[in-house]
DNA sequence: TAATAGTTGACAATTTTACTAGGGTATACT
DNA sequence: AGTATACCCTAGTAAAATTGTCAACTATTA
């Protein structure tokens, strides 16, 4: 299992947000209740992501969270790396000095493994799970 | 980081055996010293792979490890399931049920990633890896 | 039969994960 | 002003995963 709970469920509370982007502030317990996800640990999931300068916040009666900034400008990457940190297979490709030459035949395959992740998580936009999901709900209610 | 030093070091490991393939067993001092890797802990690891078929031992003097197939025919992806279990992104891939439609949406994005890393890791056997070293040595010597 | 080398199982330190608990602060509504 | 709501922040913590270590055992060969 490559994610652990914080970039799935942080990424399902981001795909929430972006849902009811320009909709108002929704509340952590509508969030949490709806996803299941225990609400003090969603809370510091999106201190996290609130910190990094993707959501923001209303505070008070009839607060909650919101998208900072439009689903089209947000990537599953950002909101990934917000929460997990850098997505490396490998140390060797995050500082770890390879001096054995030999090993650097492994790190050409951990480079091509990132690659690959990196190509589906900074391509895709939240922008693009919602409009994924719309598809999905139209078809589903045919 | 998306392996642990399971995959890392058990890949490593299987790819010095794929350099030595067809000259004999390769002891696990050697193998250990070589990467630097803890000798019992590395010894477990090739024991997984032993209980899958991918290599094979002998022992007593001059003993060791040998791949049971040919480099060729060995995956970097057989190596690190073997190693790590099955490498998706999430339980949703791979049992936990998604009752509630939204979900989906993060579903498609798990994946994509899972696509993304398989493809990699079942497309690359050791053979390849051993073509791509001998390749970047013969640079180095220049 | 001694030395080498893999086999097995128990166990242990450390880190990460996935929370829980609880007090503090801002806001809106009455 | 008072109170309920909802985010803010820090600390602690049990369980699991990670990353090993240790020791006794078995097989092979010189």
């Amino acid at each position: 299992m490559i994610l652990s709970t914080k970039g799935r469920y942080g990424l399902k509370a981001a795909f929430e947000l972006a849902l009811n982007y320009g909709g108002g502030p929704v509340s952590l317990k509508t969030i949490s209740s709806k996803y299941n996800i225990s609400e003090n640990y969603l809370e510091q999931l999106l201190a996290k992501l609130r910190k990094q300068g993707y959501i923001e916040t209303v505070r008070g009666v009839n607060g909650g969270y919101m998208l900072a900034r439009k689903p089209e400008e947000i990537t599953v990457g950002m909101i990934l790396r917000a929460l997990e940190g850098e997505m490396t297979p490998s140390d060797c490709l995050s500082g770890e000095v390879c001096t054995r030459e030999s090993i650097c035949a492994t790190r050409v395959i951990f480079e091509k493994i990132e690659m690959g992740i990196n190509n589906v998580i900074d391509n895709t936009y939240l922008g693009d799970m919602v409009k994924q999901n719309s598809k999905v709900m139209q078809e589903a209610a045919k």
